[in-house]
DNA sequence: CAAATACGCGCG
DNA sequence: AAAGCGCGCGTATTTG
């Protein structure tokens, strides 16, 4: 299409005091006469000067892609930037950058007013802060700012009237050099700001009550009880951690403008209600949560202290963050995040805690303001989320499954795992003195001073590989600073310690060094894991056998032979070190609750297959449940008169794949085995890819690479990448890549619709970046190609066998929760954990059995998934339960 | 000095 | 250019 181009010169600029001084180089440009929006860049890079015009470099063209989904042509936009001039090296937080912003300034806002667009899309933090709309870009994006001249200045006006309104979001440069994951948030904000052309802004009204008196809260709440009404409610607390959070205020709405504060306890030590009034304000609170169906942002947790300081919650009808993660589990969760892309509200979480430390020490002003609009966005977001639910993804995965785990996720964390004091204080003690005496035996034996830290990549890096880190200059350039004649820094501080320290440690000791290249990490640095210490010890035991076989030996290669033998001795006494550091720094502290349990945190929304996430040390203190060594599950025990039940699916994972491939071959085995006439499935096709069978003698190990090769092939590993995890795991195989290959080719003959299926899922994945489950569970990948295809080999299985897991606990959930005789205490993907009365073993073992295998719809199969039960007196010690 | 990043590793 | 998936947490180190 032709279309004029309308250019635009800064005629105020004052160019001849700018450093850049480039004449206005770059000119604003729009396709229309009369553009509706301006796309407000930093400044022009290398192709924008070289051809005057802006964003026609590399984040042009991400910007051109992002509109084509938005209802605007890209030529009818007005694209300009901060600055009119390219800064020295493409930085606009140069010196130069920084005074031509100056001087750009009233040409800028000249050029601004003179365009007069209804709508200002500053991209990237410069253009926002040029805007008087200050905060950090990631969180004030989205939101919408309505803006005034006065003075021919323009700056955000709270209320009234507005001149233009701005929609600030990230900078396309900031999506291409990596942020791809914010791809789609970036391209919403674009629509949200491009919709503001026609669609007429509503500002966000607030009737908030935000100091009623005791008789009104009592009569809103009644009414809100008698009508029954949908409530947002959103609640303050002392603290995270449920049994010892005392509320500090609840904030409940009834639409996405109104709502009322109902303040606890008192802040200031005001006395805040007369006991009679407290005694009514609790009763119809109670009344509300029993009878009104209720909207919560991570309900897990707010109903649990609800629950605990005896207001339960009834009827959870919806929660906003699972919503969310239903709809697109890859975007980040935030309340601020989704209220950005369906509420109106404009970014308001910046008021909380302010100046305090504690919530409870704010202000109670914003504190209210700020949880009561934490209340009602909830509501504003509610209904355009159900329809990209209804649009983009499954309501029946949000509403069975994602509701549907809420009950069972508190019981597992109210319930906790009991762990025995005595033997946690000797498991602490034991491993403590293995990393001491590991660590003391590493020092001795290789003369490495007391500064060298064995946790400190640097510091192995330079003994392995005789490489100094990257800032060893400037660190001994710092030291000189110290103890330089008339220098006034203290070498007693920590800082300095720290330093002497690791240029001690390097000085004073000896590389290793044995020339084998080593692997890189993502950012380039020498890897020092498990993996890469594998290949140096299969390099250097090699060595030794070259040495070894050598007619002449000389005493060059004896000396060789003594520093292989060296590193051989340093890599078996280091990955002890690091098993047993591993092990004390995680694993031998809980957070123990006054009943003597771990209530180990469960997360709903944390994966993006649907998997339950564990964990939240940070927030509430306690950690992960998923993810606790063997060794360490000795410390949970049952108490006197219980046992531990545990209940595993067997090979849960490749069964899926079985049923979701329709693999025959597959399929056959499993069915044969369970039926009890047939080898194990791994066992079937190690005999079917080498025609061997158990008698064979190299039978384990092509056992265990039959197996490994399905693993690899599960996860979407590249034939090289697994064939070479093959060779690390098991050096002593003999075995070429080109036999590996053939193996692949026998592997996907015999399996042909296993064959498609990979085939059909890759295809699919790169055509439409977006998977469905076998159960309708969504995911939309983003990322780049050769990453998602990987991603989205795994989804399908892992995704099914996680929902397979979910919809199994639930339903044991509502068969066990009201018994006194046993206990869901918790879960490991596709294991539950309960704790049983020994009396009533006999009767719990088959209640799990029928729920955990209860029937499945897999495309038409009617499937269950075969459980182990296990018992035993703790964690560690189960053991397959014949009863 | 707190927050963010990098690396490595425990589990499935 | 190639990278096996999904998590959370500890230590070291850099960044703001």
């Amino acid at each position: 299409m032709a279309y004029e181009n309308y250019r635009y010169k800064r005629k105020a600029a004052q160019c001849s005091a700018c450093p850049l001084d480039g004449g206005c180089k770059v000119w604003g440009l729009s396709g229309i006469q009369k553009p509706q929006v301006v796309l407000l860049g930093e400044a022009p890079g290398e192709v924008e000067d070289a051809q005057g015009e802006p964003f026609v470099g590399p984040a042009g063209k991400w910007l051109r892609k992002a509109v084509k989904y938005t209802d605007l042509p890209y030529y009818s936009l007005h694209k300009t930037n901060v600055i009119s001039c390219r800064p020295p090296g493409n930085n606009i937080e140069s010196t130069e950058g920084w005074e031509a912003k100056e001087h750009c300034r009233p040409g800028l806002l000249q050029e601004l007013k003179d365009v007069g667009a209804k709508v200002i899309v500053p991209l990237g933090a410069h253009a926002t802060h040029a805007l008087g709309i200050e905060g950090s870009i990631s969180k004030v994006r989205g939101s919408i700012y309505p803006l005034k001249w006065t003075d021919g200045k323009l700056h955000p006006v709270e209320e009234g009237s507005y001149d233009v309104l701005a929609v600030p979001t990230f900078h396309p440069s900031f999506i291409m050099r990596g942020q791809i994951k914010q791809e789609s948030t970036w391209i919403n904000d674009l629509i949200k700001a491009f919709e503001l052309v026609t669609k007429k802004y509503k500002p966000p009204r607030e009737n908030f009550k935000l100091f009623p008196t005791a008789s009104e809260i009592v009569e809103t709440l009644n009414w809100l009880a008698k009508e029954k009404k949908r409530i947002g409610v959103d609640i303050e607390a002392t603290s995270l951690i449920a049994h010892r959070a005392e509320l500090i205020v609840t904030g409940i709405a009834w639409s996405g403008e109104d709502a009322i504060s109902i303040p606890h306890i008192s802040q200031y030590g005001r006395q805040l209600w007369k006991p009679s009034d407290e005694k009514k304000i609790n009763a119809a609170l109670r009344k509300v949560l029993k009878v009104c169906p209720t909207v919560f942002q991570n309900a897990l947790y707010d109903t649990r202290v609800l629950e605990a300081r005896g207001f339960p919650v009834r009827n959870v009808e919806h929660d906003i963050l699972l919503l969310d993660h239903a709809i697109n589990p890859e975007l980040p969760h935030g309340l601020g995040q989704i209220v950005s892309r369906y509420g109106n509200t404009p970014f308001w979480k910046d008021a909380v805690v302010g100046n305090a430390s504690r919530m409870i020490d704010m202000d109670p002003r914003t504190l209210r303001l700020y949880n009561a609009r934490d209340a009602v966005v909830l509501l504003q977001c509610l209904d355009p989320m159900l329809k990209d639910l209804k649009k983009f993804a499954s309501p029946t995965v949000y509403h069975d499954i994602s509701i549907g785990l809420i009950p069972p996720c508190q019981e597992m964390m109210n319930n906790g795992l009991p762990i025995s004091k005595s033997r946690l204080q000797k498991f602490r003690s034991d491993v403590q003195a293995q990393v001491e005496a590991v660590d003391k035996q590493i020092h001795e034996e290789f003369e490495l001073p007391a500064t060298f830290n064995l946790s400190s990549g640097a510091h192995i890096r330079w003994l392995l590989y005789g490489i100094e880190p990257p800032n060893f200059k400037k660190k001994k350039q710092q030291l000189a600073e110290y103890t330089a004649p008339g220098s006034n820094k203290k070498t007693n501080t920590k800082a300095y310690r720290k330093l002497l320290g690791d240029i001690e440690a390097i000085r004073q000791t000896q590389p290793l060094i044995y020339v084998v290249k080593p692997a890189k990490t993502e950012s380039g640095q020498s890897a020092i894991d498990k993996q890469q210490m594998m290949r140096l010890t299969v390099a250097l035991n090699n060595r030794l056998n070259e040495i070894e076989n050598l007619k002449r030996r000389t005493k060059k290669h004896e000396d060789e032979k003594r520093r292989l033998y060296k590193l051989q001795r340093f890599i078996e006494l280091f990955h002890q070190y690091q098993d047993r550091s591993k092990v004390l720094s995680t694993y031998t502290s809980y957070e123990i609750g006054p009943d003597g349990r771990v209530h180990f945190p469960y997360k709903i929304h944390g994966t993006y297959t649907g998997r339950l996430a564990s964990g939240d040390k940070k927030k509430l203190g306690v950690g992960n449940a998923q993810n606790i060594p063997y060794e360490a599950r000795k410390l949970f025990k049952a108490q006197k008169g219980w046992k531990f039940l545990q209940a595993d699916y067997s090979n849960l994972e490749l069964r899926v794949l079985a049923y979701v491939s329709e693999d025959d071959v597959l399929l056959k085995a499993f069915a044969d085995y369970d039926a009890g006439h047939g080898d194990k499935p791994h066992a079937v096709n190690a005999k079917n890819l080498f025609n061997i069978d158990e008698s064979h003698p190299d039978w384990k190990s092509r056992y265990n690479l039959a197996k490994r090769y399905i693993f690899g092939r599960n996860y979407g590993g590249s034939l090289r990448g697994i064939y070479e995890k093959i060779m690390q795991e098991d050096p002593t195989l003999t075995l070429t890549f080109n036999q590996f290959k053939e193996i692949d080719r026998r592997y996907r003959s015999l399996h042909p619709q296993y064959d498609k299926w990979y085939n059909e899922t890759v295809s699919t994945v790169k055509k439409t970046r977006k998977l469905t489950n076998a159960f309708g569970r969504v995911r939309y990948f983003q990322g780049q190609e050769n990453e998602i295809v990987r991603e989205g080999l795994n989804f399908p299985i892992q995704s099914v066998a996680a929902d397979v897991m979910n919809y199994a606990l639930i339903e044991l959930y509502h068969k066990v929760y009201k018994r006194d005789d046993c206990l869901l205490m918790g879960m490991v993907h596709d294991s539950v954990l309960l704790e049983v009365r020994e009396d009533a073993l006999s009767d719990i073992a088959p209640i799990v059995r029928t729920a955990l295998e209860r029937t499945f719809d897999i495309f038409g199969h009617k499937v269950s998934f075969p459980i182990d039960i296990e018992v035993g007196d703790d964690w560690y010690n189960v053991e397959e339960w014949t009863g």
